[in-house]
DNA sequence: TTGAAAATATTGAATATTCAACAATTGAAG
DNA sequence: CTTCAATTGTTGAATATTCAATATTTTCAA
């Protein structure tokens, strides 16, 4: 006669009390926000562009502008402080410096009076290249010790969380 | 006899003078490099935290060091101006605000009198809950539309970013 | 133990950014 | 056509951030 198992009743803890379906986010730590991750990479990526372009003696956001006026289109001061992530009237006082040290100049919108369109100099196309340069061989560093696959999925999902964002 | 064929003597261009293996990037746009998808990113999950929180009045650094002092511990300043992204005289007139509106105090470190210890208010705490369920809230509204799967992925890459980045 | 160097936080001046108001131009309704 | 609202860019004042200098305390080597 075989001989009888005993009745597994239970293989653990009840875990219907051990709520396992609710993370609960409420008292997550602050490094696992979504909007603090994104600064931290951001400044951190920053900082370190910073450090590079320091070479040139220009700020991160010139170059942005140097590098989206180097399409020789003119820009308006509209389009262009969308482009290059920063408001009117900061954009309108960086504009001033770059006027002065002749890198970008200003011609009025001759179908809208209202417009300036923002053009780059030859001096500026000039340092355009340089900075971009070192732009390049930042993001080459960062492929290095990051890998490119990391790098490439990283940038998708980026252009894909600003598209769901707007 | 068998009909010569004739030779082939090329299957197409030379691709050797069509360069395919290097795609250069020396004149993509701006909007391809990682440090601008991360500035742009930032900048919209940021204004739409900034937005959420603006129903309490607090801006988003606030929040940050309100969540790190919330462990009940003390945190020296520098400590916290590493977790909170600030850098130290920045965080020391922002606390200076803070300890006005009743929200945090300071403690000298017995162990260490050049430290100053920040602690939360119970005020402090309060806010501190009521700020935390507006940020729950905003990740949930970034799931939601972004995807589960999309946001977990993509976090996990932005902590390897931080990583290899230090 | 002493003295110099390092670590920590704050301050004040210089700089930069933001907000609100403004001026100029265009668009559009009546 | 005229007028009023919307668009575009700039300005000045208010605010915030950053840099360099300072004060205090600790660390560590001689």
């Amino acid at each position: 006669m075989q001989q009888r198992l005993p009745v597994i009743r239970s293989f653990g803890p009840i875990r219907s009390l051990t709520p396992v379906a609710k993370p609960s986010k409420e008292n997550s730590p602050i490094t696992e926000h979504l909007a603090y991750l994104l600064a931290q990479a951001n400044r951190e990526i920053n900082r370190q562009l910073e450090t590079r372009l320091s070479k040139e003696g220009v700020p991160v956001e010139q170059w942005r502008i140097l590098k989206v006026l180097s399409d020789g289109n003119g820009h308006s001061m509209g389009e262009l402080a969308d482009a290059v992530l920063l408001n009117h009237p900061t954009l309108t006082k960086m504009i001033d410096r770059m006027v002065s040290d002749a890198l970008v100049y200003r011609v009025q919108d001759p179908k809208d009076r209202r417009k300036v369109l923002m053009f780059v100099s030859d001096h500026g196309k000039a340092l355009s290249r340089r900075l971009n340069s070192l732009a390049v061989s930042q993001e080459e560093h960062i492929v290095e010790s990051y890998g490119d696959k990391s790098t490439n999925e990283l940038k998708r999902l980026l252009e894909s969380l600003i598209g769901t964002a707007n």
